[in-house]
DNA sequence: CGGTATCCTATTCGATACTG
DNA sequence: CAGTATCGAATAGGATACCG
């Protein structure tokens, strides 16, 4: 990595906070933070890609496992779940050319090291998550509750 | 908070990591991650939410103060996030009935807490954002390069 | 068993125009 | 200035059927 300890700018000059991981790094043209967050977004953003990838943090998988695990998903999203992952080098793909096919996904080391900031994530849904609720229940009260909401 | 520094799992016995972040807390019944990850994905995983609160970290801005700062986003969108933003308590909004209008939206405590774990994401994209994009152009490259690929 | 292709639906989001 | 409403394009994602 290039830098570290940067300020981290979402927009022309605006600094949010400190943070000793975040660096300028390669995206070194634009507005450094907006670029990243809309890249990680785009990345495992999506419905499954996290859950896949946590999936096979421990021990790697074959095809159907997975797809018994995960609950919900399709067959046709399951492999393109595993495709993008594969492609950006979160997961590793093994085919055993045997009859009946054998193919086991693995998440790689940069896949694992993608569940630390996540767990971080994922903890503050866990801890926040009565308050949110709790927020969004009383929005949606008075939304129709008091007077024809001025707004 | 209920229980803190608990196994996390994903599907039926999954584990993950033990984090010291992450209890079950609310979220009793169900295969807890997996309910989780969807919570947090669908709260803040779209497209603008994430950008806006972090411009709003720091200090209160107008409407239109935000609208200049996201860049690309439309007049629609920017409305629509703050509400969804709002609703869950995110963000505050304090309208002043003067004319013209002027509306402030700043960022609440628990807002506020969502840096932390979110700017962890970001400096993971920062930092991996580099081998990503090899691992991506390798793929796409031998796509179309050797052997007509036996999948 | 693992993967691809086709079809169809729902959602997301931008553009635009109009209101207080 | 802030917000709403309507429309349409693009995308995501599910169901299904078929191939190796």
């Amino acid at each position: 990595m290039g830098a570290t300890d940067a300020t981290l700018r979402i927009a022309d000059d605006v600094p949010i906070v400190d943070h000793p991981h975040v660096g300028s790094s390669t995206c070194s043209t634009d507005h450094p933070a907006s670029a990243v967050i809309r890249d990680v977004l785009s990345r495992v953003g999506d419905k499954w890609s996290l859950l896949v990838v946590g999936l096979l943090h421990d021990r790697p998988l074959r095809f159907t496992a997975l797809h018994r695990k995960v609950d919900g998903i399709s067959h046709r999203m399951l492999t393109q779940t595993l495709r993008n992952l594969e492609r950006d080098g979160l997961v590793s793909r093994t085919s055993y050319p045997e009859i009946p096919p054998r193919v086991e996904y693995a998440a790689t080391p940069l896949g694992r090291s993608l569940a630390e900031p996540v767990l971080g994530l994922v903890g503050w849904a866990a801890a926040n998550h009565e308050q949110i609720t709790a927020a969004r229940d009383a929005f949606d009260d008075d939304a129709d509750g008091p007077a024809p909401q001025p707004r």
